[in-house]
DNA sequence: ATCTATTCCTGGCTGC
DNA sequence: TGCAGCCAGGAATAGA
């Protein structure tokens, strides 16, 4: 499941390839996926050449000299750099110089091209590797709800997902259930440290590869090997050698210690 | 206005 | 061994 640190190393993974490429033509095959006319969109990408790729959150930003075109790798997404189209591929680039594969099993991922940015791209919070500690404290003011499901809110902050949710509040020590309003301003700079720290320790592993996450060159992340509490429930806490609990919270499965981590 | 529940997808796993 | 049934979850959408 692709959060920020394995967004940014796909898009690490790919950049150098894509910076000044031009589309040469397009296939696409799959409406779910796409959301847009395939005819209309393949023409508009033909001939369009690559500017930059950015990331923002869990979204990937190619800016083309005419439009955006908009990659969310949603749950099972990938970009293949010069493999092969299969069984899952949705989308199929070829390039002056390459060719990158969009591949998506359950296709919960976007990929989608605009004349003019839209609103989904800055609706998004800011992201989850920059935000200021000040920033941070001051959006998390404007939430009522469980802090696990704050973090997941998008338009909080963006980038986090599960994982990296249940790692940072083990890190912090606290707990998925506490209300937002409930934390105190320490306890949420620290929440702000440990998840930065996580996020960024996780990049210099080249992410988590839970089940079948790999960035462009088909390669496996590593992060999962240093997971403390995310898949380790009824196994032990490192910290105080207590059971990891999993229960269901914001309708996703929620890992935690039940005496490490307080409310 | 907020928060919660549902929906979309399919490979992989569990249990009979 | 086969297969039905459930599970994973990002984010839009609908409902409370």
């Amino acid at each position: 499941m692709p959060e920020l640190p394995e967004v940014e190393t796909v898009v690490r993974s790919i950049r150098h390839h894509l910076l000044g490429r031009r589309i040469i033509n397009v296939a696409l095959s799959s409406h779910r996926v796409t959301r847009g006319d395939h005819t209309l969109t393949a023409q508009a990408l033909s001939g369009a050449t690559i500017q930059h790729v950015r990331r923002q959150g869990k979204q990937i930003l190619i800016d083309l000299d005419n439009g955006l075109l908009y990659i969310h790798l949603g749950m099972t997404g990938k970009l293949l750099w010069n493999a092969e189209p299969g069984k899952y591929t949705r989308a199929f680039f070829h390039l002056d110089e390459g060719q990158l594969a969009y591949d998506d099993t359950r296709m919960f991922g976007r990929v989608e091209y605009f004349t003019v940015p839209p609103i989904l791209v800055s609706r998004v919070g800011p992201d989850a590797l920059t935000v200021s500690a000040p920033d941070f404290y001051a959006r998390l003011q404007k939430y009522r709800g469980a802090i696990k499901a704050v973090l997941l809110n998008q338009t909080f902050i963006s980038g986090v997902g599960n994982i990296y949710a249940d790692e940072a509040l083990f890190a912090a020590g606290i707990h998925p259930k506490t209300a937002a309003p409930r934390i105190s301003k320490a306890r949420a700079l620290r929440l702000h440290t440990h998840l930065l720290e996580i996020l960024k320790l996780s990049i210099e592993s080249k992410g988590s590869s839970i089940s079948d996450y790999v960035d462009s060159a088909g390669q496996r992340g590593s992060f999962q090997l240093l997971h403390n509490v995310y898949g380790k429930k009824d196994e032990q806490c490192p910290r105080c050698s207590g059971l990891i609990r999993r229960i269901v919270l914001a309708q996703r499965g929620t890992h935690y210690c039940p005496r490490c981590q307080r409310v």
